[in-house]
DNA sequence: AGGTGTTTGTGAAGGGGTGCACAAATCGCG
DNA sequence: CGCGATTTGTGCACCCCTTCACAAACACCT
């Protein structure tokens, strides 16, 4: 699921921190998830764990980098050298998690030929080429949003079957092409209406508030990572 | 819920483009989900759709965002200004859609001083005097991940309810504060894993491939905005 | 004014994820 | 060798979300 890129984090964590085994409860912890859960999503790629000790953080490491596709070094291409897309080339958080970034590309040739913590900024056209030079797995798009369409549509021509999009607009790709969309102004949205809801709770704590800002309850639940201990 | 924004999104796109009224089928395609959901959200809001004609593309626009809390303009604070930051500072996504940017801090005194964006870096132990000038209602975290607990506590202090983390790890907070997190590296991961179960299915297209690569099936179903179209 | 087509709002069914609680299994120690 | 402590693996119940399908409501046309 997409939990396990989580525990896979906080095993290197743990790792580089001496231990060898972990019980359910302390990776848990250190994921920000229930045991259970935990549990039961490790037993699903094949009980690696030991009753009484708990799991062996090396092989849990390589489980499930084997699960994930991570044994092997991924290539992505980059498309969209704007203010994100600069930022994204010089994050030092991708190579240290196994991707490597292989080219860097965008539709404005003014900006083509730039050097960009060592790589050389191409044209989108190149494509192919690339694509031909290096075994790109995955592309990302950093365009604004009404380029991004056109440049999902050069990704998936050259066989690029993995997507993620930082442009705010929905993407339309053909069946068995992955797509994960991250919008940042989104994800400060979602803030801003926890932030009204506690207003208007506080303000109002007898009725509860106006009927818009006590919806159902279910609104505030949320994938977020809610407060944990202190 | 957190669809909300999604709408708001779709919906500023439309009325851009000239539309006065939306259908329920035309305002879920642009938002990528399905039209009876996207009813029964609504709905949830106090249905202001007329049957036969649709929703009212302004009125929608103006509930959704009263909804969310954006009818007054928030200001957030952005802590960390390394590439991260320094990209998030310059992100144009953000003004856009009523989010300024008031204040950038780092712990980093070698970078205080510097001007981003027409705003000047200050140190993050300022943040009090900081809250007291601008009424600070989200702080982002862009440090690295040994830091962020830190600056997480620090932003607690003065008062910050609502953050969202950029750094990899799991932050630790009072109830009553909201964490969000972004993990860039979590999200290429996800499309890693897959790309790899894609591989071994078209490798062993009889057997299903091993148990690691076929697991029950429920991998797959994310929240990944899936294949839509052509 | 009445009929017709379109669209909303919602009841009900189905599926999947979540968490509790407990049996099974393993280790360490007497 | 046996016993207790600890921890995994999982059956079960619960709840929420999703989706289908349909009745109610509205606008438009005749």
């Amino acid at each position: 699921m997409s939990r396990l890129p989580e525990y896979l984090r906080a095993l290197h964590v743990l790792a580089d921190a001496g231990h060898e085994t972990v019980s359910s409860e302390g990776l848990a912890n250190a994921a920000g998830v229930n045991s259970a859960k935990l549990r039961k999503d490790l037993s699903h790629l094949g009980s690696y764990g030991t009753r009484g000790v708990g799991y062996d953080v090396a092989l849990l490491v390589d489980q499930i980098s084997s699960v994930l596709g991570l044994t092997q070094c991924r290539t992505v291409a980059l498309v969209g050298v704007g203010n994100l897309g600069h930022a994204l080339a010089g994050y030092d958080g991708f190579a240290n998690r196994g991707f490597r970034i292989a080219a860097l590309l965008d539709a404005d040739r003014s900006r083509v030929g730039e050097e960009i913590n060592g790589l050389v900024v191409r044209h989108v056209d190149e494509l192919p080429q690339i694509v031909a030079e290096e075994s790109i797995s995955i592309g990302v798009i950093a365009t604004p949003a009404p380029a991004a369409q056109a440049v999902a549509d050069q990704l998936v021509a050259v066989g690029v079957t993995s997507i993620l999009n930082f442009a705010p607009c929905v993407l339309s790709v053909p069946d068995g092409v992955d797509v994960r969309k991250v919008d940042l102004a989104i994800e400060l949205q979602i803030l801003s209406f926890h932030e009204h809801r506690k207003a208007s709770l506080t303000a109002l704590p007898a009725t509860g508030g106006s009927a818009l800002t006590a919806l159902p309850g279910g609104l505030a639940a949320t994938d977020t990572q809610e407060a944990i201990g202190t």
